[in-house]
RNA sequence: GCGGGUGUAGCUCAAUGGUAGAGCUCCAGCCUUCCAAGCUGGUUACGUGGGUUCGAUUCCCAUCACCCGCUCCA
């Protein structure tokens, strides 16, 4: 059966009703382009966090983590040009519906007139010119005065050049060697949507990895490759993800490559993580403007490198819209439609539903043993309410793997069922051996 | 920022110038020995603020939020 049509309004009406996300400031009518993770929500964000920090910093010799202040000293941002960057003042206009550098409006077109010469905007009814800038202003201390201005970081890549010497350092790292790290940066963007894909407060996950200038290009293609089968590996399927490099002339002027790993969302292909080559961009700009020697000496030759980095950006937030909307789907089972999120096991908010088959004879007992054997190996779910297939539905609709079930047998030779979510299959296991035979399912 | 659309219960929807119903869900109870069965009872809503009106969920205005398109995207 083909896999049923996947809707964001579908996503975002089962992220509302089973407690996975809520709209922030719901009672006071909401609040533009933010979002609350409600129980589940949180607990899938946060392992497929987990998962992610496992397998880029526990699992690996070569990367270690870091987490960085949100507010930095404005010249960090004036330095990486988040400041400056992108600051140019704009006007609208309400007649032709254009907008305008303001600075450069003597040059520009107005598209009711493309015939005229550029720079004729007699008819237009513009505004007055505004900043656009990315960052979230903020200031520091109880005195307004513009020397006490700081602004929300816009991303956490920064955090990580500034610490460069910090870590290499304290840490021994010799190149190449990667910093990773989880957090939430703020970006003022001018247009918001699509649930949780563009909001101006998010999540990111990323590792900036240094290495020598010789060996970036191959380390970059190592990463793509690296990343790509991390998604595989928390489930999501093959055809809704690809690797876009981007062509010459759409890098960023820092970047000597760039490919972004693209997920197929019901709007189209779209951005769920960058991976970029960076070069010597940040940590050469922040050498000159901090008078700091962001180097590393080769033990070998004596000589000091100014090391490429190449970043696998990944956007949290995003992924967990992506995990849902991958998970999702839509069958018959018995007769009767069913819905199903089919997490991986890895990322599943809840990996064992527990029930007693009757509300008698010793199994409802019988079966909070089980949840308590459990309750600090994986995150398990007591449910006695209504009848257990039923039970099975509503765990199948938050997308848990696996569900076990008390009955009578239990009572005389201790072993349940254990149903499983996708196949609706059911075996029969001692309660002792649950545990093995999860943590066998989760990691194959 | 511009244009269009939408806003009623947890979800999906309905009706109405005289303060609102349904299905599903949820809660309690009965029943129930493996896939949303049934029965009884119950909780919950007109996004917000103004205006018109004897009376507004309904008409008007504003505002907020969401959706679609445009615009923007170091």
């Amino acid at each position: 059966m083909p896999r049923a049509q996947v809707t964001l309004d579908k996503v975002v009406s089962l992220a509302k009703r089973r407690g996975f996300v809520f709209q922030a400031s719901e009672i006071y009518g909401g609040f533009e382009s933010t979002w609350d993770y409600g129980p589940l929500g949180v607990e899938l964000k946060r392992r497929i966090a987990d998962a992610w920090w496992r397998d880029m910093v526990m699992a690996r010799e070569d990367v270690v983590g870091l987490d960085s202040a949100i507010l930095q000293a404005p010249k960090v941002w004036e330095v990486s040009g988040h400041a400056t960057g992108f600051n140019d003042p704009l006007v609208d206009c309400k007649t032709c519906k254009g907008r305008f550098r303001a600075d450069k409006l003597a040059m520009s077109q107005c598209p009711r007139k493309p015939s005229k010469h550029p720079g004729e905007h007699t008819d237009c009814a513009l505004t007055a010119p505004r900043q656009f800038n990315m960052m979230f202003k903020t200031q520091v201390g109880p005195v307004e005065d513009s020397a006490a201005v700081a602004y929300l970081r816009p991303e956490t890549a920064q955090g990580i050049f500034t610490n460069f010497l910090n870590v290499q350092q304290t840490m021994r790292m010799k190149l190449p060697f990667g910093v990773a790290q989880i957090g939430k940066s703020f970006r003022n963007e001018i247009v918001t949507g699509n649930f949780l894909f563009r909001t101006r407060e998010f999540e990111q996950m990323e590792m900036e990895y240094f290495c020598r200038p010789e060996e970036s290009a191959a380390k970059f293609d190592y990463w793509v490759a690296e990343r790509l089968r991390w998604y595989r590996s928390i489930g999501l399927r093959e055809e809704n993800l690809r690797g876009r490099p981007y062509e010459k002339k759409d890098l960023a002027h820092y970047a000597a490559a760039c490919t972004d790993i693209e997920y197929q969302y019901p709007w189209g292909w779209d951005e769920l993580e960058g991976i970029a080559n960076r070069t010597t961009f940040d940590l050469a700009r922040h050498s000159e403007a901090s008078g700091k020697k962001l180097q590393w000496m080769d033990p070998d030759t004596k000589e000091w490198i100014t090391p490429h980095v190449v970043e696998p950006a990944a956007g949290l937030s995003r992924l967990v819209l992506v995990a849902m909307l991958d998970a999702y789907d839509e069958d018959v089972a018995d007769g009767e439609p069913r819905t199903v999120l089919r997490f991986h096991p890895r990322i599943a908010p809840i990996t064992l539903g527990i029930f007693p088959l009757v509300k008698r004879d010793g199994m409802p007992d019988k079966a909070r043993e089980i949840v308590k054997r459990y309750l600090d190996r994986f995150p398990v779910f007591y449910d006695e309410g209504g009848a257990i297939g039923r039970r099975y539905r509503r765990q199948d609709e938050v997308g848990t793997p696996f569900c076990a079930t008390v009955d009578s047998e239990t009572m005389t030779d201790g072993t349940v069922t254990i149903r499983e979510r996708d196949s609706m299959k059911q075996e029969r296991m001692k309660i002792e051996a649950i545990g093995d035979w999860i943590d066998g399912r989760v990691r194959g």
